[in-house]
DNA sequence: GCTTAGCACTCGAAGACAATGAGTGCTAAG
DNA sequence: CTTAGCACTCATTGTCTTCGAGTGCTAAGC
C-alpha cells in the first residue's frame, strides 16, 4: 500500500486534533474538519488503511484511532506545520532570559523552570563543559586570623578560591616565595598531570610553605575536575500532573522518580554528534522507563567550550510544533546571550562620569 | 465530659494505627490490640465520647474513626511515643551528612534531598543569614587579558570574586593604589553606606583607577546583599505521591504547585521565635493551600549568623514520632556538623608529611 | 473506479440495583 | 461499669443493562 497526500493529510489531521483533544480521534470528528472534503465513510477507509500501515492505532474496536509510535515519527518529520512564535512569546521568553544570571549551576536552574514554564512540561537543562581547564594562575592572599586565600584562574576565565589555614610557621614571604613556586612548575597542566612526583619536587623548594602544597593542589584537581563535569538540572516535574496521560497516579509517580533521579544523565549523550533539535518519540528513547513518553531537545553552543542542552519531557502526544518551536527559540536566545561573554557592566558605569 | 486516661490510651491507638494504615480505625481493631483489654463495645463508647469531645471524626456513619486535626494536637503534643532512631538510622543520616558539602546553596539542596529521603515526604531546607555581612578586604588582582579580579573577603569568612575587564589607561600601579584606598575607606560597611558620597570622594583620589568604583561598589553591595538572603531548597516533591492522600490527582497537583512555588518562602518566619521542633497541623497552617496537610519544622543555628531550617510537608496522617525525630536528629547533626567550621582537610595532609 | 449512504456489529462507559459486610449506637444482662 | 447482642446505616463491590460512539462492509451513486 502506498501513501498518497490524503493519507499523510488525514493523518496529519489526526495527530493535530489528538494533540489538542488526547482522545482517540474517529472518523466522523476529522470528516467534519473545514477542509477536509470526504465523508466519514471514506476517512474510515483510510483510516483503516492508515491503521495497516501501522501509523495509526485502536485501543479497542469501538473506539477512534491515535496516533503509534511511527504515526507522531512521520508527523515530526514530515507533517507538522511550522509553529511560529507570537510576538508575545517571544517577547516573554526573551524578558525571561534577560533576567540576570549568576553562575553557571544557578543559571542551568533557572533555565530550566523558564523551559519548564514556556512548555507546560517537565524540563532538564544542561550545561557541560568539554574540554578540562587548566589552572592559569595562582594567587595567595594573606587574609587576617592566620588563613590565607588561594585563589586560582582557570583558563576557561573562571576564578575560584578557598580559604585555608596557615600553619604557624609559615609567614607571609614564604606565601609569596610558594605564589611564585606555583606559577613557575603547576600551570597549564591538566589535572591528571599533578603527579606525586611533581609535588614532591614543589613541596622540597617550597620552604617552610610545603606542607601547603598538597592543600593546595588537592583543591586545584578537585576543581578541575568539577569544571569539566557537568551541571544539569530538573524542574517542573509537577506539571506532569497537568497532563491526562498522566492522571494514572502509578504511571506519575514513575516518571516522577525517573525525573528525581539521574536516569536523564545519558539523555546529552543521545544528543552527541546532532545540533539543533532532536524528537524523540515514545519507544525511541534510551531509557526503559521512557517508553511511552517522548522527549525533544535541542543542543547548542555557548563558547568557552560549554556546551548547553535543554529538553522537555513529556506525553508521547504533546504539541511537538510548539514545543520544538519554543525550545529552539530558547536555545537561539541563550546562545545569542553567551555570544556577548559575560561583559560586566563596565560600560554602563563608564559612561556615568 | 472529662478526658480519662483510657479515652488517651484509645485515641492514641487510634491515631496510631491510622497512621499506620491510612484506614478509618474500628472499635474492633482497637479492641484486639495485644494491650487493650475491652471489649469492642467498651471501645465504641470510648469513641462516641471522643467523638462527641472533638477528637475524632467520622467520614460517614458506617465507617470507622479519624483522627480530627484537634487529635492529632493532642496525639503530638502528649500522646505520642517518643521514636528512637535505630543505629541504623542514625548511622544512615550520619553518612549523608558526612558527605563534603561545598557552598551554603549547594549545601541547602543536599540537605533538602537527604531529609526528603529519610523521612520519604517533601521537604524543605533553608539557610538564612541573620545580620548581613560587611566587607573586610578587597583584593584587586591583575590576570591577563586585560582584565582584573575583585575579591572580596567577607566578615563572615566568605570570599567572593568577579572577572572585571580593565580599561586601556588603568596600569596595575592604578590598581595598586585604588585597591589600598578602598581598604582604606570602604571596609566593615553595610550596604546601604556605600552612599554616592562616599563613592565619591572616593573616586575624587583614586587617579586613573576612578572609573572601576562603581563597577567595585555595585558588586560588593549586590554580593552583600545577597549573602544577607536566603537559601532555600525544596526536594522530593514526587514523594507526596507515595501517600495515600495524594492518590487524589488535583490534590496532589494543587499540593505541588503549591511546593514548586514560594508559598512557602513564610514558613521559615513561623519558627521565629522557636527553637527546636514544631509541629503544624493541618488547619493551623499558615497557607491557605496547607490546610489538610501537616507541616514539621526544626529549626537550628548553626553560627556564622546562619540559621538554619528543615522541614517536611505531609499528609495529617503521617508517622509524627519518626517524623521529629529524624528530623530533630539531622537538625542535631547539621549543628555539630558546622561546629568545627569548614576547617579545610590541613590536618590530614600536614600529617602526610 | 472512487465516493458515500446505510446498516449491523462491537465494546467501553455509565447507570441501576442488589448483595455484602464493616462499623455503629443502643439496650439489657452480667 | 462492662459487654453481648442486635438492628441499622451506608460505602463498596459486582452484575446487568442500556447507550452510543465508532467501526467495517456492502451496495448504490457519480
Amino acid at each position: 500500500m502506498e501513501m498518497t497526500d490524503r493519507k499523510k493529510k488525514v493523518l496529519r489531521s489526526i495527530v493535530d486534533l489528538y494533540i489538542r483533544t488526547a482522545e482517540p480521534v474517529g472518523s466522523k470528528a476529522i470528516a467534519e474538519l473545514p477542509d477536509m472534503n470526504y465523508s466519514s465513510a471514506t476517512i474510515r477507509n483510510e483510516m483503516a488503511d492508515l491503521t495497516a500501515m501501522g501509523y495509526l492505532e485502536q485501543p479497542h474496536t469501538s473506539a477512534g484511532r491515535i496516533p503509534s509510535a511511527a504515526g507522531y515519527r512521520l508527523y515530526v518529520d514530515e507533517l507538522m506545520a511550522e509553529y511560529r512564535l507570537s510576538m508575545d512569546e517571544a517577547h516573554s521568553i526573551n524578558m525571561a532570559i534577560e533576567e540576570k544570571m549568576q553562575r553557571v549551576d544557578k543559571m542551568v536552574e533557572k533555565v530550566a523552570k523558564l523551559v519548564s514554564q514556556a512548555t507546560d512540561l517537565p524540563a532538564i537543562s544542561v550545561a557541560s563543559r568539554q574540554g578540562g581547564a587548566k589552572v592559569k594562575r595562582y594567587e595567595l592572599i594573606l587574609a587576617g586570623s592566620g588563613s590565607f586565600i588561594l585563589v586560582l584562574m582557570l583558563s576557561n576565565e573562571e576564578v575560584v578560591n578557598k580559604l585555608i589555614k596557615l600553619p604557624l610557621n609559615v609567614g607571609e614571604n614564604d606565601l609569596k616565595l610558594l605564589c611564585a613556586l606555583l606559577n613557575a612548575t603547576m600551570i597549564d597542566i591538566y589535572p591528571e598531570e599533578f603527579t606525586a612526583a611533581l609535588m614532591e619536587r614543589v613541596m622540597a623548594s617550597a620552604g617552610a610553605a610545603a606542607s601547603l602544597v598538597p592543600v593546595i593542589v588537592e583543591f586545584a584537581v578537585e576543581t578541575l575536575q568539577r569544571s569539566a563535569s557537568t551541571n544539569m538540572a530538573v524542574a517542573g516535574q509537577a506539571r506532569l500532573l497537568h497532563h491526562p496521560e498522566y492522571r494514572d497516579i502509578d504511571k506519575a509517580q514513575r516518571m516522577m522518580t525517573t525525573l528525581d533521579e539521574d536516569a536523564l544523565v545519558n539523555l546529552p549523550a543521545v544528543m552527541q554528534n546532532a545540533n539543533g533539535t532532536r524528537v524523540l518519540v515514545g519507544p525511541e528513547n534510551v531509557a526503559e522507563e521512557l517508553k511511552d513518553t517522548s522527549v525533544v531537545m535541542t543542543k547548542f553552543d555557548i563558547g568557552d567550550g560549554l556546551q548547553g542542552m535543554i529538553g522537555v519531557v513529556g506525553p508521547t502526544r504533546m504539541d511537538y510544533a510548539k514545543v520544538t518551536a519554543r525550545l529552539s527559540y530558547f536555545a537561539e536566545s541563550l546562545s545569542k546571550m553567551f555570544a556577548k561573554p559575560e561583559q560586566p557592566q563596565l560600560p554602563e558605569s563608564m559612561k556615568e562620569n
